[in-house]
DNA sequence: TCGAGCATGTAAGTTGTTACATGATTTA
DNA sequence: TAAATCATGTAACAACTTACATGCTCGA
């Protein structure tokens, strides 16, 4: 649904090529938006179709930049040209959101009511893991990043973003804690505080 | 991905029609995973050539039942088979999970980090009011299914799968509070405790 | 020189969305 | 009898997923 307008922001933040695009989508921006470079390099196309970025080649680039680059490659970067920031304007004025969380562990969790035992205690455990694994890496983003020193508005922003990621694993894995039990799981340690 | 796994588990909760089903994704289970009638329609005539599921038209509902029925109508009930019982096993057992969660609205505010102020105040007090309204209705769910008796282990499941709703609408409000201030709104009365 | 990672794409199939379409039943 | 709601579908398109496919570059 949004997927070009998170490329396109993506691109706000740093031009860049549909590779490092792909790669950012599986990190920082990954953790609230997906995207799989297939479907990047397919909106990149039609967004260059429509006028919303352009792309300098190899050949552009070293021509732009006085220093020689290392032989021109295949590596295409993309920015977005002024149409495609009044796309994002439009896009963020104008689409109405609403509260939308598809949670298939819950559908689970229902199916086990339904006609369990259907031992989903592992996969809570997995689950914990990974959500424990997802806290680490925020908290560590937020040391690096935003800790110790004043922060400009756009910084506070950021840090607002991050911080509906840090509370929504605590309180998922709070959560989990209390699930622990009805899934024949012993409880854990000291509770979740980690 | 799930969907048709979503609907054979709400119809092992309770046999229903197409349009019950519908009506039932719009309320309870739409609060978890969101369907369609276009999509339910065509799982379910998916699932009936797969035989996981049977129908029974007007007519044979007027037989099953010993009392007589008003007249035979159009509508279908469909209920689970035993193979298709054993799928939703097999799909809880062996389908592994992520942690999966957009947010269309934190693309939003990255996008008024990057070019902003874009004015999303206002769609940020709508959503306070939309999620303020789902925790309001999740609450009287709690009073009305959960409180003051004894739960089977099937209902401290179901239990459960509302506190995770619960849990997540009063986060995003806390958040939501913090993020007020950074576009541009009064901060709230007394906190978020409503 | 070989393997890992860089870099860009196509194809096919499944899901999800939006729009269109029809007719029956119930209630005011 | 008219409107609202019940009830079931089709069609077209857009988005997403999975698998396939190719070739370059850089460091060990």
């Amino acid at each position: 649904m949004s997927t070009p307008h998170a490329i396109l922001i993506a691109l706000l933040e740093k031009p860049s090529s549909g590779y490092d695009l792909a790669r950012r989508f599986d990190r920082a921006i990954g953790y609230f938006w997906r995207a799989t470079h297939q479907q990047i390099y397919r909106e990149l196309g039609r967004m260059v179709e429509a006028g919303w970025v352009a792309v300098m080649d190899g050949d552009a680039l070293a021509q732009a930049s006085q220093e020689a680059l290392p032989a021109a490659t295949r590596r295409k970067v993309y920015r977005v040209l002024p149409v495609g920031r009044d796309e994002v304007a439009r896009w963020v004025r104008e689409t109405r959101l609403g509260v939308d969380d598809r949670n298939a562990f819950l559908l689970k969790l229902r199916a086990d009511a339904a006609i369990g035992p259907l031992g989903l205690g592992d996969e809570l455990l997995r689950l914990i893991d990974e959500h424990r694994a997802r806290l680490d890496t925020y908290r560590e983003i937020e040391q690096r990043d935003f800790a110790g020193h004043a922060l400009t508005n756009a910084q506070q922003l950021q840090y607002a973003i991050l911080r509906a990621g840090l509370l929504q694993q605590q309180t998922w894995l709070e959560w989990a804690d209390g699930v622990r039990p009805l899934l024949g799981l012993p409880a854990s340690e000291r509770g979740v505080a980690n």
